[in-house]
DNA sequence: CTCTTATTGACAAAGATTCTCAATAAGACA
DNA sequence: TGTCTTATTGAGAATCTTTGTCAATAAGAG
């Protein structure tokens, strides 16, 4: 008698653990691809697809937020679990979280107002840091 | 003599007016890929290069918005030329253009506030149509 | 009509992400 | 602690989107 359909039972990992890790010490948005090689140059022979997976993870559990750089390839940031938007620094990838609740107010109304259900919305600020400046 | 460096004059061809009918007739935002099927469906022998060359072209000129999709693809739409966001329903495409002055001053505010200089934002709402429900 | 050269299309090439699969090791249990 | 099941890993292949290359074509000026 096996088990009807349960979701199979997660395990802890070194290279989970790294992966978290290194993405908690960046400063702002990285791409798997650049946390793999920071990884590596820290003595980890994590593979790739490894990275790939784990972040995925990461922001399926919301302990991770990802957005599409102008380059076509996807980057992950470590958040807070509670909702918030970015202002991210366009030069270095200095990321600060933002909160407002109006706006959050604001985005649902305008998807109500015109018939639209289940709304959700992607909100990024972009800019220069002081820093680049 | 030859001009010093002036930009290369642009010449008008069936392709590039093909590319930007079709993306009108599209009623949400469109892949590349999906356009030059469509194209080629309707009896066109248009390349995928020049539909992703007249794409960027367009964007670039702003008679064209771009969004990245979950799946890591470039989508474009046939938009006005004034600033504006999106209203997007995940099941159909189904788009709508929607303005709001307070947010523009809220999102540049917000960057300056942080001592960020030269703002731009990232604005879309997506949820499920009537249509779709 | 002629000539210059921007544009095109077929194909190669680059990148990012996912898939495949044999080998490994986490966690449960005796 | 030792054994066993199976989730996870890593290396490479495969897939997919997008860009680059280049000879052939054709827009537009004269
Ligand atoms: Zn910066
Ligand atoms: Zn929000
Ligand atoms: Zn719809
Ligand atoms: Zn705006």
């Amino acid at each position: 008698m096996t088990q009807a359909n349960s979701a199979p039972a997660k395990r802890n990992t070194p290279q989970k653990a790294a992966v978290k890790h290194a993405l908690g010490e960046a400063t702002g948005f990285v791409s798997a691809q650049q946390l793999h090689q920071t990884l590596k140059k820290h003595g980890s022979t994590i593979g790739l697809a490894t990275v790939y997976r784990t972040l995925a993870d990461l922001a399926q559990a919301g302990e991770a937020d990802s957005l599409q750089s102008k380059d076509a390839e996807v980057l992950y940031r470590a958040c807070t679990t509670s909702h918030h938007h970015h202002l991210i620094c366009r030069k270095c990838g200095l990321t600060l979280e933002i909160e407002a609740q109006n706006l959050e107010k604001w985005a649902d109304q305008v998807a109500t107002e015109h018939g639209f259900s289940q709304p959700s919305h992607n909100i990024d600020i972009f800019g220069v840091c002081a820093g680049c400046r």
